[in-house]
DNA sequence: ATTACGTAAATTGTATACAATATAACACCT
DNA sequence: AGGTGTTATATTGTATACAATTTACGTAAT
């Protein structure tokens, strides 16, 4: 199921095109039910939209968009770093300081996002507020997929985000809730405008 | 299926319970399907936790967990607060206003929140970003199935909710976001210690 | 010509049967 | 006696068949 749902977000997004449980049961080669799951899990992501007997409606993901979406996820993630200042373990804290200090210098890439994935989990969990930690996961999750819609890379904007995660990092280390939630807000502006523009490209590269 | 997650919150909900799907089919009296979509619904919500091949468990919902989900709620009130400041309709404004002076004079009882939902709706939809906007419509669902868990009701708190509720819309209708941000904050304050006096109760009462 | 009604088609909601997988118990070996 | 492998059971994951509901179309009446 969970491939289910990594194969409709593969597939060309077009906002606002419907997609009825048949066709996609005809398209992916499965039984109703995981499409179900699949469907009522990216309804729970806020990707789609179910309406009874019309089949589900895949919402559009512009500019706009991913900037309301990230305007939660910053909420969210600059209140954990506020909560996470000076809460890191001293190891864990210097092996994520070397990591991206190693990516930095060496502007390596990272396509998964893999290391940026691990900063904000290890951050949220820090936060001491499991329900705070759950729904950045879950964020996590959703920012992730709207990736793989707009077809977002890192490439790039690798050192610069290499750069504010170290800020984080040392602000959390230095027990400094202010400095962290700011260098969390000002990473997550970057971040959005970034994935933004990824969107804005899309729309573009997919008009003719 | 919105009757059976109904159903799985009032039926009396011990922290770490566990519970499989033949369990709830037997108890409930339908098939398994609807039973795993109310689950996954739960699991989204963040209610239950579902684990493979081991039946559902019930989350608990003691006060430090009240007190965890109303941060985050708080996070993104808050935010819809200042964003909303300024931008509700004077007639809409008035009539809410009406209502909760009414509710405030009069001592009258609102058991089911619902004027309580409607002013926070409203002010999430005036906030303009409708992703926040949902977010905070998942969180009122959640906020309500808890308060169903708990058994939480707002006698006795009634006038003093009423005119929290009334210090939000006099800040909004002035345009004043830091007002309407710190009174919002205040508000669920109130209401996270509330809840969490309900949870407290449930706790010691279920003892014997 | 337009509207109302009825029927048919399409789509979702539900039930049940089957397959896959994980847990647990038990026997056997060391 | 303790550990390991195997088998049996329990539980979830998937497929399919059926029921209910809704939408759309066609027909007839005004």
């Amino acid at each position: 199921m969970r491939g289910l749902i990594a194969g409709l977000l593969r597939g060309e997004w077009r906002g606002g095109a419907r997609l009825t449980e048949a066709e996609a049961v005809e398209k992916f080669g499965v039984s109703r039910t995981p499409v179900r799951e699949a469907l009522l899990e990216l309804q729970g992501l806020g990707l789609v939209e179910l309406r009874r007997n019309c089949g589900a409606v895949f919402l559009p993901f512009g500019p706009n968009e991913l900037h309301e979406i990230y305007a939660v996820r910053s909420l969210l993630e600059v209140e954990a770093a506020r909560l996470a200042a000076g809460k890191i373990g001293k190891e864990s804290l210097d092996s994520l300081i070397a990591a991206f200090t190693r990516i930095r210098d060496s502007g390596g890439v990272d396509p998964d996002w893999e290391h940026d994935r691990t900063l904000h989990r290890v951050i949220a969990e820090a936060s001491g507020n499991h329900r705070l930690s759950s729904e950045i996961s879950r964020y996590g999750d959703l920012i992730q997929s709207v990736r793989e819609i707009v077809g977002e890379r890192d490439y790039g904007i690798h050192e610069m985000t290499a750069d504010e995660h170290l800020s984080i990092l040392k602000a959390i280390g230095e027990n400094d809730s202010g400095a962290a939630a700011a260098a969390m807000k000002l990473h997550l502006e970057q971040a959005s405008d970034s994935a933004a523009a990824a969107a804005e490209l899309m729309r573009t590269t997919a008009k003719h």
